[in-house]
DNA sequence: GAGTGGTCTAGACCACTGT
DNA sequence: CAGTGGTCTAGACCACTCC
């Protein structure tokens, strides 16, 4: 036996996809389709939910149900970490005039609204076992936002560690209102002599946890990237780790890997 | 005015945060949560799909709902492309040992369970733009899927794209029934005299639409991550573009960027 | 067979949007 | 204010799992 909600989904997706309906078109309304399908509203919403949660359909109270327009924006790409490394001894104008973020979304720092908090505290276990270090060992947590000026939404969540002594011999770096700061993190390292020899990102997925979905302002049906980075300097040591989160349909990460010529 | 269900998912999504519901624990039963809570079994049953479909739990029809599990398998790393780079000239018999799935899996290739299907088609106007070849050329489609022999469903979904004309002086490199071809892409684009020279990797995330879902058997609350392959030969052409849909809870994505020093 | 989740109804009332 | 989607009920019946 054929499940009536399936079924409705199933029509309404193929309209969508086949381009019956169109972005931004607005389906007909609950009350319509119950009447169409010879069904009840519960069921209508049964099917619509399912399409919402592919992130076919918005819906939007009081006013309608719609096809989503897809969208991308961003870009963040694997030559950002040699562009940073490059700017890290580069005179402070050269470094302040532009950071990565305008880098990425083409957007000029007057567009930009900063948010950073700094934080100390002593490594729990994983933390400590990524970084090679004893239980409980002191590190500073950096948080970074950073958003459109015109929107309310930050474009990712950014959250930093580095190993406190590493950087103590520079009191500036402990600092949260010296940020944004000007040469980003590579040049931060620099100041107490550490150069970075390579950085390991791994990516997973998974929809937005409900703090997630709000704090980036995501809608139903959406997913999110798991960027975890992790910097390595000349010495094999590990210097800093990055949990970044981005939202799926927003930013697209590219990647360029170069060949050895034969 | 709080929402019951949204109270009740907060409840529950909090328990299993906190570990007082532990991975794989069973939840009370619908009616039972109806009772616990005072509310009907429909609105116990929204709750729950709040946090079906953020991954939190599975629903088993006829036995319970349980906490999930959380899992992750395959790594792939961005260092397979100049390993399939430096195998694509060497003889055969070392090509034939192992593939790239074997290395990403840690499977040997008797686990393994490989499909292959090619197809002639002329290019549509999005992948002649890709290409940057007139719409109407003939492009070789090649459908992948490789499998656990043990599991029903692949570990990814791979639609690789060729010009017809760029690899037709090797007969071989048609027919799909040559596959699994020892050393891949790399080498098969070698009978014919290409050398690839970079390889761009674009990622983003979304849900999985309900063919992927069945086809990768993925469970409610899941992501794919969409990774669309560029190989550019020596020559600055692109040679093959490969689209591939991979389960965003069982594979880590793993990229390393080497930083010149100064 | 007992217990579980899955589907569906008919209708009520509420909250939000846009005119 | 009319129209839309959001929440919730009380209960029915079905489908699946496991003992």
């Amino acid at each position: 036996m054929p499940k009536a909600y399936e079924e409705i989904a199933d029509d309404l997706r193929r309209a969508i996809r086949n381009g019956e309906l169109k972005p931004g078109a607005r389906l007909p309304s609950e009350a319509e389709l119950a009447r169409q399908h010879g069904r009840s509203v519960p069921t209508i919403q049964n099917a619509l939910r399912l399409l919402s949660a592919e992130g076919l359909i918005d819906k939007r109270h009081g006013s309608g149900t719609f096809v989503r327009r897809p969208r991308t924006r961003a870009i963040r790409d694997n030559e950002r970490h040699q562009w940073e490394k490059d700017r890290a001894r580069m005179p402070e104008a050269t470094r302040a005039q532009t950071g990565a973020t305008e880098r990425e979304t083409g957007l000029v720092s007057g567009d930009l609204v900063f948010f950073a908090r700094y934080r100390e505290l002593t490594a729990p276990s994983d933390l400590a076992d990524a970084f090679g270090v004893p239980e409980g060992t002191v590190l500073l947590e950096r948080t970074y936002r950073t958003r459109h000026s015109a929107e309310t939404a930050p474009f990712n969540l950014v959250t930093s560690y580095l190993v406190r002594d590493m950087i103590a011999a520079n009191p500036d770096l402990l600092d949260e209102t010296n940020e944004p700061w000007p040469g980003g993190t590579q040049n931060q390292l620099h100041t107490v002599g550490i150069e970075v020899d390579r950085i390991e990102e791994r990516f997973t997925a998974r929809p937005p946890t409900p703090e997630e979905a709000r704090e980036l302002d995501l809608p139903a049906g959406t997913s999110v990237i798991l960027l975890r980075k992790t910097s390595y300097d000349i010495h094999d040591r590990i210097v800093d780790i990055t949990a970044v989160t981005i939202p799926g349909d927003r930013t697209e990460l590219l990647f360029t890997t170069h060949l050895e010529r034969w």
